[in-house]
DNA sequence: ATGGTTGATGTTACCGATAACTCTAAAGTA
DNA sequence: TACTTTAGAGTTATCGGTAACATCAACCAT
């Protein structure tokens, strides 16, 4: 591996000459800055990131790291973050939690240990309460995305969840349903408990009865099958009209377990969803949703973030960005009555 | 931040005993361990990765750089990277070139700096030549994933694009279609180039006329605006009664904008194409595809990474894994005549 | 002629870890 | 008893850079 004094042996200059070249600082007369510029080329040079970074403190990296790589929501979401990192002059990486602690925990301990400049997190839930807190403790600045952690005060971009279930619940009860169920992400993830309390306040605003029975708690993330769905639409006795995915992955998963029970949406029951479909979906714009500005709440975040490595001292108080949800009606739900 | 030292002092041994108890290396009293394991606890001491690389001379990051992370193909083919890696004890980061070779070019420097262990591609295009051998000259170990490069040789994972083709305009075919068009990525891409290869010999095969006209090349990619698609749409006379999208994203993208011409798949058009769409397509299968197995496009080439880089002595010659492809007909082609 | 600047470059120490070698007291052996 | 072995440490050099200070010749002003 070719190094600083590789080349400064062969242009017969010192390390630090070859130093000053590279980061163009100090004085180098033109002549000198020449020959160690050709001589690097010769060579093949490229500075080792982790010596430089070792004396200098500091990587130059960011870190975005996401609970589910294969939702729309986030990898859009990414695209605004790496959006942003570009236009402010950083380098961002990727990691993808899997919606899963452990995984997340090994991720920060790898960045922690990278010593990166600062991270973008979408939690895995209210678990994540310990390495957000080691992050802290290393004074590694980062912005929450997407979802609270009780006990964690930071920057953070949020989508008004509570809201959102409201307008859902409202939207079906004016198309005339009255027997509305839930399946939910788990509620030890602030977003899914947010639309939790949303769905429940809805209902009794509306009049409406609520059941534990029309309930589901699972996983945001995808599932390797979808038994525990079917489980849950056999126990439902009657069905319900209408159901609210607590995402788009359980939406999917919830149509198609529906179709494999021969249920059709929305003739048979009717579906509505937070987060928008993929792209995928525009080819037929099928299910009702609260859409959210994920792209936003990248661009946003990564705003923030390196807001906060520049100015350090500054040190003002968190700031918590809540984006607005916007429901897009389309043609999942059907009215009834 | 805490450094061996701090914890050496501590407990009154030297550095290099803590070294020891952190690598679980050499012989250490059980008494010592102990005490050097609390105060490692009490202190929060977090190894720095980078001075350990430094002496080290390796990372053990890889790096998995995908064309397109809002695409379902490169994040499903993620995922089947990051579970071989785990399963093989590597940490795994991402980045996205977004098919783009100056955003990769500057993903390859940041790694190269980086010292990476070693590195999956998606190429953005044969541009990526340079960057590649640079990469080998530097001795890093890479596997190519889903497109070649001419004049690199490697360890590489592809899929059977033009056999795929072949497949895609003889089913065009038996279901009556005469004039098909092709919309195609950049021909600087090695997976375009086969399909549209494919494309012309199937015609050729199924005595079907080949018109420069009929074929549109754009890039992979999303556009930010569909008009040059709207465009080609509008020059086409007569209308072709079947397109071919050479991947899934242009396949939506043609679909948005017939659709917004007021015309119809399939009922007016027919079309087909390569990849399935995201899973959200499952809850309405709709287009005929080619299938492609993304997953172990990721879980294959990483398996080859790793076991370069762990036996990087044998240097067996470069492995190429083609993957199958399989049609999948689903209801986007109509038969005529 | 002398001292003060200034531009261009070199020297030394250090960032935080580990490899390779050294040291020392206690145990083992002939 | 004297010598060797060994367990359990410590010392020193090094990885590839950069900060801070040192050096030195050329130029300038008085």
């Amino acid at each position: 591996m070719v190094t600083i004094y590789d080349i400064a042996a062969r242009a017969n200059v010192s390390a630090m000459t070859v130093s000053r070249v590279i980061n163009n600082t100090g004085r180098i007369s033109e002549k000198t800055r020449a020959k160690v510029k050709r001589v690097m080329e010769e060579l093949n040079y490229v500075p080792n990131q982790m010596a430089r970074s070792l004396v200098l403190q500091q990587t130059h990296l960011l870190f975005l790291l996401i609970a589910d790589i294969t939702n729309p929501f986030y990898t859009t979401l990414a695209r605004g973050a790496e959006d942003a990192a570009r236009k402010l002059g950083f380098r961002l990486l990727f990691g993808n939690s899997d919606e899963n602690g452990d995984k997340e925990q090994e991720y920060m301990d790898t960045l922690l240990k990278m010593r990166v400049d600062g991270l973008l997190v979408a939690p895995a839930g209210d678990a994540s309460l310990p390495h957000l807190e080691t992050l802290r403790r290393h004074q590694v600045p980062f912005v929450l995305l997407d979802r609270e952690v009780p006990g964690v005060e930071s920057d953070i971009v949020l989508g008004d969840s509570k809201e959102g279930a409201r307008q859902l619940v409202r939207h079906l009860s004016e198309n005339g349903h009255r027997r509305i169920a839930m399946i939910n992400g788990a509620l030890t993830v602030s977003s899914a408990r947010q639309r939790f309390e949303g769905y429940k306040e809805a209902l009794k605003l509306n009049d409406l009865p609520y059941s534990e029975e029309y309930v589901l708690e699972t996983s945001f993330g995808p599932r390797a099958d979808l038994s525990e769905i079917d489980r849950w639409l056999g126990r439902m006795d009657p069905l319900p009209t209408a159901i609210v995915a607590g995402n788009n992955v359980l939406a999917v998963e919830v149509i198609r377990t529906l179709n494999a029970r021969g249920l059709r949406v929305p003739e048979d029951i009717s579906l509505v969803c937070f987060d928008d479909l993929a792209s995928y979906a525009e080819i037929d714009p099928f299910v009702t949703v609260i859409s959210q500005q994920a792209y936003q709440f990248g661009y946003l975040g990564m705003q923030m973030l390196i807001d906060r490595i520049r100015n350090p001292e500054e040190a003002g108080p968190w700031k918590k960005i809540v984006l607005p949800s916007e429901l897009i009606v389309r043609r999942s739900v059907k009215a009834v009555r």
